[in-house]
This record gives C-alpha cells, sequence and structure tokens, in this order.
DNA sequence: GACTGTTCAGAGGGTTCA
DNA sequence: TGAACCCTCTGAACAGTC
C-alpha cells in the first residue's frame, strides 16, 4: 500500500517545465518554493515543518510503506516520509540555530530595539503635550522672575527649618528674617550669609511661582493649593538648589561664596539625607523639561498634611508619573536618565521634608 | 489501495448541486461538513463514526440491499452502507492515529501542561533572570513558612505603632502581647483580634523570611539588615495585608470577620494614608512576581533610619527597579499595570511609615 | 534581497458526556 | 451518537539581521 497520486498532474511530461519552473518548486512538496531554507529550495510549509520537526527532535513512523510521494495537498498525511525527502533532498539539521543562538539573537534585538525607540520622534498624545507645555512654561517663568514678591500664601512658619539649613537663625526672631529675607529686602544680616538668604527668598518665591502657573493646581481648592505647597516647599527648594551643589566639596556655591550646612544646626541625619539627594540628583542627565516634571510631581503630593481633595491630587500625581514615562522613553535625547532613575529621586528626597517637619 | 487526492466532485445527481454548495456538504450524509477528516471532507458524525468503526474493527451488515442511499436523517440506521459510503468517498482509516500515536500524544499534552505553567517566565538577561529567581523563591519560600519564628532580628519596640493599627493594645503593655504574637502563641487577648494578631504576627514572620532569603540582603552587614528590615516592615506587611483588604468596607477581612481600622487609635492622617495605598494597590493588576519585586524594592530604600552602606543598598534598589521594569515591558503580559503606576504605589505607600516614626 | 525566527488563526486530530 | 470542546500542528505573513 502505498500513499500516491492518482489523477497527478505533476512528474511524466518534459512540457512539465514550462508550468513549473524548478528554480522556484519545492524540492520536498513541488509546491512554490520561497527561497533556500536550511540549505534547500523549499515553500515555507516545509520549511517550518522541517525546523520544528527537528528542533523537537520527533520521529514518526509511515503508517504506509515508507515511500510516499508528497505533494503539496497530502503533505500533511504522512510526516514521516515528508521528513525523510527533507533529508533526502539535502536540508540539514545545522543550519537550524541552536538555542544559544536563538537566545543571543533576542537579546540584540531587544537591545536594538530599546536603542531604536530611545531615539525615535517623542510620541506624546495631544493630550499629554498640552500638559507638558502647561509645565514647561510654569517652570521657564518661575525661573525669569526677578525677586518680587508673590501673592501666593506661604506659612513661613514652615519655613523656619529650611531657613536655619543656611543660616544660624535662632527660631525666636527668625519669623521676621525670613519675611523680608522673601520679600527681596535684607540689610542686617552677615556678609556672606545675605546671598543665600537672598538666594532662598528667590527660590521660594520661583517655586511658588511654579505652582500658581500650573494650570491643575489653580483648580484645587485655596486650602489644597497652600497645603501641597508647603508640604512640599523644602524639597521643591532643594530640587533647584542642585544646580548651586558642588559634590566635591559638600557644599552650596554661590557667585564663588561657598556655604557648608554641616556647620549648621541641623541634625546630622537630615544633613545626610540632603547630600544623599544632592549626590544622587548631580549624577543625573536631566534637561528642564524633566526637572519641571518632577517637580510638578512632588508638588501633587496626596500626603501632604492638611490635604482635603486627596484624590483628585492623587491622581494628578499619577498622571505626571505617566506624562514623565512618556516623555523620556518617547524622546529621542539620549542624555536623559532612566525613569526609573529619576523616580528614585522623588522617593530619596522625601526625608528632607519629613525629618524637617519634626 | 492508494492515497488518492481530495476527489472534489461526486458522482452523483446533477439536482442536488444547486441547492447546497459542496464546499460545505458531508460526502457521505449530506449534513453541514465540519472540514475534512481522515481525507474527505464530512461532518462532525461522520468523522466520529468512521473512527469509531476502524478502530474497533467493526463489520457490519446490511439489512437491506446494501446500497442505501446516506442522507443527515438516515444516517444512523444502516452502519454497513455508511461505513462503505465513507471508504468510498476516500476516508483513509491511516490517517486515524495508532495507539501508541495517541499514548506518545497524551504524554506529550501532560508534559507540556507541566512546562508551561511552570515555565511562563522567557526573556530578561542571564544576569536579572537569576536575581529574579531569587526573588520569586524567596517570596514562595515565604508565604509557605507556618508561623515560626525567625532568627531574624526585629526591633519589637518599632511595630508597635503597627500593631497598634490592629487592636487597641497600649504602648506600655503592647510589648509582651506583640512578642507573643510574632513567636505564634497568643490566649490572652480577646475574640476577633486575634486572628488579626495572629496574622500580623505570621505577616512580620512572612516579611522577615522573605528579606533572609534574599541573597543581596544577606551580604549587606548586620546593622544595616536590621535597619532596612525595621524601616520597611510597616509597608513590607501593608503590602502583603492588601489581599485581605476590602475596597467596598475599607475592613480588612480574614476568614469572614473584618477589621476596620478607623475605629482604633491611629491618627487620621495615617488611616488616610493607609487607605489611599490599599484603594490604589487593590486597582493594580499585579501577580506575585511584580508583589515580590515591589517588597524587595522598598526593603532596600537607603533613606531608612541607621543604614550605614547606603551607597550599596541605593545601588540595589536602583538594579530592582531597573528589573521590575524589564520584566514588565519585556514580558508580553497583558494583565500587568504600567511600570510608572506601579512605582507610584511606591511613593503612595511612603507615609505609611514616616507617620509611623512620629 | 536573502534567510533566519516568530506569530497566530485555523485545520484537523482526539475526548467528553448528555 | 455527535456537538462541543481541548490540543497540537500547519503555514502565510511578518519581523529582524546581515
Ligand atoms: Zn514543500
Ligand atoms: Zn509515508
Ligand atoms: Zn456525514
Ligand atoms: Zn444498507
Amino acid at each position: 500500500m502505498l500513499f500516491e497520486e492518482r489523477v497527478t498532474v505533476l512528474p511524466t511530461t518534459t512540457t512539465e517545465v514550462t508550468s513549473t519552473p524548478v528554480s522556484k518548486t519545492c524540492q520536498v512538496c513541488s509546491d512554490i518554493a520561497s527561497g533556500y531554507h536550511f540549505n534547500a529550495l523549499t515553500c515555507e510549509g516545509c520549511k517550518g515543518f522541517f525546523r520544528r520537526t527537528m528542533k523537537a527532535g520527533k520521529q514518526f513512523r509511515c503508517a504506509y510503506e515508507g515511500n510516499c510521494k508528497i505533494n503539496r495537498n497530502n503533505r500533511r498525511h504522512c510526516q514521516a516520509c515528508r521528513i525523510q525527502k527533507c533529508l533526502l533532498i539535502g536540508m540539514k539539521k545545522e543550519c537550524i540555530m541552536s538555542d544559544e543562538q536563538i537566545k543571543r539573537k533576542r537579546e540584540l534585538i531587544q537591545h536594538n530595539r530599546i536603542k531604536r525607540i530611545q531615539h525615535e520622534i517623542p510620541e506624546l498624545s495631544g493630550d499629554e503635550l498640552g500638559r507638558l507645555n502647561n509645565i514647561e512654561r510654569a517652570f521657564a517663568e518661575s525661573t525669569e522672575q526677578t525677586s518680587q514678591q508673590t501673592d501666593v500664601d506661604i506659612d513661613f512658619t514652615r519655613l523656619v527649618g529650611l531657613y536655619e539649613q543656611f543660616s544660624p537663625v535662632r527660631r525666636s526672631e527668625s519669623l521676621t528674617v525670613i519675611k523680608k529675607a522673601t520679600n527681596g529686602c535684607i540689610e542686617e544680616v552677615n556678609l556672606a550669609q545675605v546671598l543665600f538668604l537672598k538666594t532662598l527668598g528667590q527660590l521660594v518665591n520661583e517655586v511658588a511661582t511654579f505652582a500658581k502657573n500650573l494650570e491643575p493646581f489653580n483648580r484645587l481648592s485655596k486650602n489644597d493649593q497652600r497645603a501641597l505647597l508647603n508640604g512640599s516647599i523644602a524639597e521643591l527648594v532643594h530640587i533647584r538648589l542642585n544646580k548651586l551643589f558642588d559634590t566635591e566639596s559638600n557644599e552650596f556655591i554661590i557667585s564663588s561664596h561657598s556655604l557648608n550646612i554641616a556647620e549648621s544646626r541641623i541634625p546630622s541625619r537630615l544633613i545626610e539625607e540632603i547630600y544623599r539627594f544632592h549626590h544622587r540628583m548631580s549624577s543625573q542627565k536631566v534637561d528642564d523639561t524633566v526637572v519641571a516634571i518632577l517637580c510638578a510631581i512632588t508638588l501633587f503630593s496626596p500626603d501632604r498634611p492638611g490635604v482635603e481633595d486627596t484624590d483628585t491630587v492623587e491622581e494628578l500625581q499619577h498622571e505626571l508619573t505617566c506624562l514623565l514615562q512618556s516623555y523620556i522613553t518617547g524622546t529621542r535625547r539620549k542624555n536623559i536618565s532612566s525613569f526609573a532613575t529619576l523616580l528614585n529621586l522623588l522617593v530619596i528626597i522625601r526625608p528632607i521634608s519629613s525629618l524637617m517637619r519634626l
């Protein structure tokens, strides 16, 4: 008993060449060949069949007599004779990639893919783009502002801890000094520290202006605006201060004057955290947009004391986090740290305000 | 017998062709064909009939004249003529799998089933894979562990706040209760809360076991191990507690008992943060691996009080974050929340321990 | 373009059970 | 018996490297 054609149109006559040129005929099943596969001219079907069969090391047995004639229509019915024919016409198992080779290739593909995506066009949705523009503009405008007072409601008593980091101001008398610094009019304090207090006052104003210019911030209640701003101001100021931090000396440097906070009366735990944050942040590759988004994420922290509509704030923060990821992975700029590393900054900066709150 | 081409047109009366398209008609009984079976276009009925008959080697005899016309309604009446028709239109018994083939196929299915369940984690570099395995195993083993004490150094006084969330234990007397709960031996406390305290003790042990089983954790100094574990234990316990949290009622549910922490003496600020975290986490799509990595990231937070080798911890945490990203984006799994959303969880959970620390 | 591997819907085996 | 189901195999279409 044999598995063969009867009504076939295939072999015999010499005219066959015209209808099916050998150069395009599968040497196994006479289907149309798609090219050389594993060292033989075959169709897509036989190519796949050979790879699967050899890779799995399958063994078949012919249900007939082991010499079935394979063609396009019956090739599925006798795997034994099909694989036999494959080997007969010279298909080579060695041409199949080993698992090791495949693994390596996959890693390569993954690697290339990441590289490619990073260099591609920024793919932000229209919605995200709008929010991004707002944040970028708010940030840019906040730095342009020249030390004038803002009308945003800041609780100065909460800033004592922050100012104390840069000047040995006693709590009892600090309030007036701070108000003066924030409003830009300092005369009496000692020489070098005037600069820092002035800068600090400037930064506090910048931060407030930044918040005020953020669209979603304005949609919150006055109470929540106050709570968010007061709760995050220390972190936000430190993010901006980072530009002035010198990792070599652990000092802040403003126009060639330097300030070492280790000499202040800040608890050493807090100093540690401040150093950790600034070292970490200094090692990041960021642009203004990234910094702006980071500031916004920090600002919209739902767990600040006194926040009422925490759900909205939480949602806003979540959206911003996604926006940051889109910006980083979607954008082609290669000189930006990874999303994960940047978010880590936000975790590391936290202790600065929670320790100050004590 | 030869293996012929499929015969497309059976010689019959010319009229029947018009009503039913041959391409979907059973060549045996004219019922609707479901496809090719054993080399002929047949219905499900004739497919099954042919297999059963040929496999059992049954012989039938026609009660009439051996030339019954088979159709959908009478096909059951004369098995002899039905099988005759089957063979006539070209059904091949060779296409029926032999017992040996069936046996092998069953083994294959069984084999695949096992492999599929255990081997569902592809991609990731070899290095990452190793770390991932360690984390997964540590997590799995920690949950298997039945409430026995661990030899990991836990500062029980730091747990007071945690336990207070679930039971109105007074600080003065809480220490002994906690120690007993952690060691699994509670008798005296009141009815429903025994369960919760027991569970809490169990979870504390699980968390400690998890940390202990993490390779990189063991490479740290004893001091840092203690600092990391004590600093993150509340967060880690809450991550595990999430499985018991019911977002509808804002209660924790253990074997049909429920506990409402709003009734405890926890500050409302903290309660808010706890709710926020559990709601957020409950809405996440995670698997055990994701949870395990999240736990590990939380554990390796360099800013916990008392950590000395912060650089190493920081580096470990960073590696873990990258691992999480690889796992989520690298694998094709659809039912996992986005990387950004998950990392946001870690920001949201922070207040739980920083508020408790006060 | 040539030739790897990958994907996935659909074909066709066996199995179940009313 | 056979409709409904589970599973593997198949191969056209596709993706990626060189
Ligand atoms: Zn072929
Ligand atoms: Zn054969
Ligand atoms: Zn039929
Ligand atoms: Zn009959």
